[in-house]
DNA sequence: TCTGGGGTCCTAGGACCC
DNA sequence: TCTGGGGTCCTAGGACCC
């Protein structure tokens, strides 16, 4: 018999508010917010910025003032500093479980296979990680991932460790939640399920499993299923991804067709030396551009144009010339331009892309230059060198006008200590 | 006048996630 | 003036084929 399975789910808390805060004690205790690209809108807030009422996701321009008013302090995102620290904390819980699926920047499931003592697991994990990173974190423990994920939303509202692996207390919690609550279920299907007269999760789990599947199709079933303790969604395991995509809103709007095919190089070397760095290639690529209707409107226009490159390649040179023959085939000179981007589809892992007889392979003197230049970007930071073609104005640049040093990723920013 | 049935593949758009 | 970015999966509908 297969032994009964178990989830974890580890879930950093605030968790760039938190990296800011490590480099930054002061920070302790008081209202933080972190900021998207462009510094647009609010990604992350700390516990006492969640209690002024700074909303996730609000446009930043909506609440400086409030902000200034209460002393909120506020930080243009540092993808350098969070990337390196998140990695840090996903070396940790590997030493705890061979099956770890790192889920998103700050989260990650653990499964374990036999029933073990997983509170103090748990709790091991917590210290380990709070000594070793300083990354606060909560555990939610279930016997599916849409369970340990729901444990891990009570976790956080109190004691940073809930097991939701007993039926009472599945009972007791899941009439507490309501379906929003509960991972999969987005705006659209709550709303649905409001109208079937469904309000808690508990009477989504129990709700006639024929009307579910009518009317939220086979992604409504399985959560179903998942808040039954029927475990559909595996542990996932690590895979080259299916896509890559790289893109910046510009500050301002921008009508130069030079501008934006700086921009669209930049990008596009940001995807290929993404390819690269996960060992894959891509035979096509689609560029894409976005374009203000009127000043005051919130819409866009979206134009989009995909070519096929020569052979799969994660060769920059090709992506750039592939990339601007795009921009060529959709500018339009009277359009104002907002945003522009590159998309890597069809990405596919190296060693499994067949190479026949007449597909050019890439040059081994070619491959030895890309090499160099990833290794010397990465160890003296980005961009020391870089092809011409992505320019010097950079007039596009995004607004980042808060960002804390990249403490831990170059050497220009190191974190000073004075001794006396 | 009246126009099958079954299959595959591709794409665009929607929904959701962090 | 100022509203992010990067993903995945599913579905419906069209094109195409026999």
């Amino acid at each position: 018999m297969q032994s009964k399975e178990t989830f974890l789910l580890v879930d950093c808390n605030n968790f760039y508010v938190s990296c800011e805060r490590l480099f930054n004690p002061k920070l302790e205790g008081r209202p933080v917010i972190v900021l998207s690209n462009n510094d647009g809108c609010v990604v992350a807030r700390s516990q006492e910025a969640k209690k002024l009422g700074v909303q996730m996701g609000e446009p930043f321009f909506q609440v400086r003032e409030r902000c200034k008013a209460w002393g909120v302090i506020v930080y243009s995102s540092n993808y350098a500093l969070y990337g390196n620290l998140s990695s840090r904390v996903m070396e940790i819980l590997k030493t705890f479980s061979p099956d770890v699926e790192i889920y998103s920047i700050d989260e990650a499931f653990l499964r374990f296979d036999a029933e073990m003592p997983l509170e103090a697991v748990a709790s091991e994990i917590r210290k380990r990680v709070r000594q070793w990173v300083g990354i606060p974190v909560s555990i939610g423990i279930g016997p599916t991932k849409t369970l340990a994920k729901a444990a891990n939303k009570i976790a956080k509202s109190g004691s940073s460790i809930f097991d939701l692996r007993s039926r009472p207390v599945q009972e007791e919690m899941l009439h507490k939640l309501v379906p929003r609550d509960i991972w999969g279920v987005g705006r659209s299907t709550a709303e649905t399920l409001q109208t079937l007269g469904i309000y808690t999760a508990r009477d989504f789990r129990d709700a006639a499993t024929t009307l579910i599947r009518r009317q939220l199709g086979v992604v409504g079933e399985r959560t179903q299923l998942e808040l039954q303790g029927i475990s559909c969604l595996p542990l996932e395991e690590a895979t080259s991804p299916q896509s890559i995509c790289r893109s910046r809103s510009f500050p301002h709007v921008i009508t130069d067709i030079g501008i934006i095919a700086e921009a669209l190089a930049t990008h596009a070397s940001c995807v290929a030396e993404r390819l690269r760095e996960e060992r894959c290639v891509t035979s096509a690529i689609s560029v894409f551009l976005e374009a203000m209707r009127k000043p005051s409107e919130r819409t866009r226009d979206y134009f989009s144009v995909a070519a096929a490159l020569p052979s799969p390649t994660y060769d920059t040179t090709q992506l750039i010339r592939a990339a601007k023959q795009g921009l060529e085939r959709i500018f339009r000179s009277e359009m104002r331009y907002k945003k522009c981007g590159v998309v890597a589809l069809d990405v596919a892992a190296e060693r499994d892309v067949e190479l026949d007889l007449f597909t050019e392979r890439v040059d081994p003197r070619r491959k030895r230059l890309l090499e160099t230049m990833d290794v010397v970007n990465q160890g003296a930071g980005k961009r020391i060198l870089t092809f011409a073609a992505t320019g010097v104005g950079r007039a596009w640049e995004m607004r980042s006008e808060k960002r804390s040093p990249r403490y831990m990723s170059s050497w220009r920013e190191l974190a000073m200590v004075m001794a006396k």
